[in-house]
DNA sequence: GTTCCGATGTACT
DNA sequence: GTACATCGGAACG
């Protein structure tokens, strides 16, 4: 992934991230389903300003911001344009391709599509946690690279949310089945 | 298939 | 004290 590719708004960021490899210590897959977040956004973390927990959102781009929700999933957001500095998309979902076994193994169900199909779920098969909190994904452990074959994106409102729940900032692969929720294009 | 609920770190009133 | 970018299990149909 070129380090420039994060130096844009989340909005961008996420709608590209859609179909490119995220691999942990070589374990993961291709992004199917992401969410933006910017400083002008109620339901963002940095929308009230800096905190302990949210530092890395106000930081450089192209860092990860991993926290705790509800005291005991993780959730993992790639930090977005410096400029607009607050800005961060969270990773939703994973169509898994590497190191099945692990993620099964970490994850403890059967099938495939309950392995990644949430922001919580991706980050205990991918083994994230606060130690990756503030880390560069553009180097070890991390692995990222764009999207291959072009994917058809669709668009909707953001998920578990109140504030801000009508800015459609939610990105998915039409049609995939790891998805943490099925997404229908407007229309 | 659906709804309800408990687990509890961090930020806030 | 309350809310929250969640998940999995129980109860129900």
């Amino acid at each position: 992934m070129a380090p420039d590719f994060f130096h844009r708004p989340a909005e961008t960021v996420a709608r590209d991230l859609i179909g490119a490899l995220l691999l942990v210590d070589g374990v993961g897959g291709r992004i199917v389903e992401t969410e933006a977040y910017d400083i002008n956004d109620p339901a963002s973390h940095s929308f009230r300003g800096p905190t302990a927990r949210n530092a890395p959102m106000f930081g450089p781009p192209g860092r990860a911001y991993v926290y705790r929700i509800y005291g005991l999933h993780w959730c993992f957001n790639i930090v977005c344009d410096a400029a607009q500095a607050g800005s961060a998309v969270l990773i939703r979902a994973l169509a898994p391709t590497a190191g099945l076994g692990l993620m099964h193994a970490r994850r403890n169900v059967s099938s495939i599509e309950q392995l990644c199909s949430g922001p919580g779920k991706l980050c205990q098969a991918l083994a994230i946690g606060a130690e990756h909190n503030g880390a560069a994904v553009t180097a070890a452990p991390f692995a990222m690279s764009p999207a291959i074959n072009p994917v058809v994106i669709a668009q909707g409102p953001r998920i578990g949310i109140t504030a801000g729940a009508e800015t459609p900032w939610r990105f998915a692969e039409a049609g995939s089945r790891f998805l943490s929720r099925p997404l229908r294009e407007p229309e």
